[in-house]
DNA sequence: TAAAAATACTCCATAGGTATTTTAT
DNA sequence: ATAAAATACCTATGGAGTATTTTTA
C-alpha cells in the first residue's frame, strides 16, 4: 500500500477535529461513519502517529493531531489560493506586462492607455521602456518586451502591427510666400526652398522618409536649419527664413503668423502603431490589447 | 464530476513540467502516458486555467502553468514537513514540557537532568516553574504543568508518584552532649534540648513533619532559632547552644567540631519525587519519564 | 515518416456504502 | 440500554492499462 496522504483525507481530518464526532464529521463531509473511520486509519498509518485518542465514546485530539490540524489546515488554504493564483494569471489579472515605446507615445495614447489599464488590472507588474523603434522590433522578437509603441516600417515578420494614428505633414509657409496662392504644393517645389525641419536624432524614421520622398522626386532637400521645438521652427518661419512642416493634427496650433498648405499627394507621412508577437502567450498582454483595441475602435 | 485536485496531481504536473514531455515524465511517475495525459487534463479542468501549451510534438508551460508550477512545488514539499513534523511531534522531539518544582529539585536531579534532556531533545520547548509542593499538584491536576519535583506525601489520585531520594535526619550534637553516648537518640529525649532548625517558610513539609512526629510523641519541640544555612546552625550547635539535624546524606560534610548520632526509628524523613498525570498524553513527557526513570534504576 | 500527444475501451483497485459487532457510559 | 466507533463485506466509481488514432515537424 504506496499510499501517500492526499487533500481529501486533510479534509476529512479537519472536520472530524472540529466535530470530535465520526458521525457528525461524516454527515458535514458527505460521507458514512465507516468511510470516515477508515480514512482517518488510513491517514494515521500513512503519517506514522496516531492522531486521535478514541474509546467508543469519545474522540480528541493527540498532541500529534493537533500539530498535524494547524499544518491540514495551512495546506487546504495554500491549496484554494493556489488554484486562485493560478486562474488569475491566466485571466491575466497577475503578472508582468513589459512595455517598450518611443517618446512619441508618452505625448499620444500612452498615459490614457496606462491610466485605464492600471486603473482595471491594478496588480499586474508593469515594466515601462523607453526604446527606439528598431531596438523594441528586436526587444519583441527576444520577447524582452510584449507590446511595443514605435513608428512603422518595421520587419513584421511574427508580429502583429496596428496602426494607431497616421499623421500627414502639411507645409507652414511665411503669409507672404507665393507657395500660399497653391491649394497643394508639388513636392519638387520645396527643391530649391530654405527648409527648417526637426532633428534627425530625435525622429530618425520622420526625417529618413523625407529624405527618401525627396530623393525618389529627384532632389535633395535644402536643410538650412534643425529645431526640436515647433514653437522656434514657426517662429524662423515667421521671419521668412524658410519653410517647416507640422502634423496636420497640429494645423490649429501654429498661430496667425505663417499659413499651412497641403502637399500634394501627402508624400511625408509618419505612422504610429502598436505590435506584438503574433503567438504571445502572455494573458496580460492579451488584456491590454484588448483596451488598445476597444479605444481605437471607437 | 466534483473533482477537487489532489497532491497524486500535483506530484505528476511537477514532474511533467521538468520533464516537459509526457513520456518521458510518465516513465518516471511509473504511469503511462495516457494516464498522465488524463490526469493532467483533468487537472486543467479543476484549476480551470489550460496550464501547458501542447502539439503533437512539443509542450510547454503557459504563463499561468508557470505560477501553478511554483504552488505546486510549496504544496508538495509543505506536506512532507507537515508529515515530518507530525511525527516528530508524535515522537515527543518536538513539543512542549512544563515542569514544576521545589527549591530542593534545583539542589539535587534537576540540573543534571535537564542537561541531559536539553542535549537529546533540543527542540523541546521548556517552561520550568518554580512551584511549592501543593501548588504543584494543583497545577498537575489543572493540566497546567506536565511533570512534578516535590515532597510527598500529596493526594495522589489521578497521579503517578515517583520517589527519587528519602532523606533521613540524624541529630547533630555537641561533642560534649551526654546523648553522643548513645548509639540512637530516643525521640522523646529532645523533648526539653534547645533546637536549632531550618525555617518553616523554607521546608514547610519537613518543618510540618518535624512537628508532628514531636506531638504523637507527646511534646512540643523547644525550637530556640531558625537559620536557613547548615553551616549557620553548625556554627551554633559547635558553641553548645543546642542540636540540630541534617539529612544523613549529607553527615560527611559536618565536619569535626560537631557529633551525629541517628535517632531511633528514623522518625524526621523527608521524601522527594516526581509525579505526573497517570493518563498523561504528551509524547515529549513520556521521553522524559524514561530519562528520569533510567537514571533512577541506576 | 516517425515521434509524441490524445482518444477509445477495458479492467481492477479502492473509496464508499450497508449491515453488524463491540464497547463504554 | 444506548450511543458511537470499529469491523466485515459488498458495490461501483474512476484511475490506470492496452491498443489505436491523430498530428506535426
Amino acid at each position: 500500500m504506496v499510499c501517500s496522504i492526499e487533500f481529501r483525507q486533510l479534509q476529512s481530518f479537519v472536520v472530524l477535529a472540529e466535530e470530535l464526532h465520526f458521525g457528525r464529521a461524516a454527515d458535514r463531509l458527505d460521507i458514512t461513519q465507516p468511510a470516515l473511520s477508515k480514512q482517518i486509519l488510513v491517514l494515521e498509518k500513512a503519517v506514522g502517529v496516531q492522531l486521535f485518542f478514541r474509546t467508543k465514546r469519545t474522540v480528541t485530539l493527540t498532541h500529534a493531531g493537533q500539530t498535524f490540524l494547524h499544518q491540514a489546515r495551512q495546506l487546504l488554504l495554500q491549496r484554494d489560493q493556489a488554484i486562485l493564483l493560478t486562474r488569475r494569471t491566466g485571466d491575466g489579472e497577475i503578472g508582468q506586462l513589459s512595455i517598450g515605446f518611443t517618446k512619441t507615445a508618452t505625448q499620444t495614447v500612452l498615459p490614457q492607455l496606462l491610466r485605464q489599464f492600471v486603473q482595471r488590472y491594478p496588480e499586474v507588474d508593469l515594466d515601462l521602456r523607453e526604446l527606439a523603434t528598431e531596438a523594441q522590433v528586436t526587444a519583441l522578437n527576444q520577447d524582452n518586451i510584449d507590446v511595443a509603441f514605435l513608428h512603422p516600417p518595421i520587419d513584421q515578420r511574427g508580429l502583429q502591427l496596428q496602426i494607431i494614428l497616421a499623421e500627414s505633414f502639411v507645409a507652414v509657409l511665411p503669409p507672404q510666400h507665393p507657395f500660399v496662392h497653391l491649394d497643394a504644393i508639388p513636392l519638387e517645389a520645396f527643391a530649391n526652398e530654405p527648409l527648417i525641419v526637426h532633428p534627425r536624432r530625435e525622429g530618425p524614421i520622420l526625417y529618413d522618409g523625407f529624405q527618401q520622398v525627396c530623393q525618389r522626386a529627384g532632389f535633395q532637400p535644402n536643410i538650412i536649419k534643425e529645431s526640436i521645438t515647433l514653437q522656434t521652427r514657426l517662429c524662423l518661419v515667421a521671419a521668412g527664413l524658410g519653410i517647416t512642416f507640422v502634423s496636420d493634427r497640429l494645423q490649429a496650433l501654429v498661430g496667425t503668423n505663417v499659413v499651412c498648405r497641403p502637399i500634394q499627394d501627402c508624400p511625408i507621412q509618419l505612422e504610429f502603431g502598436a505590435a506584438w508577437r503574433q503567438n504571445a502567450a502572455n494573458p496580460v498582454l492579451q488584456n491590454f490589447l484588448e483596451l488598445l483595441v476597444g479605444k481605437n475602435d471607437v
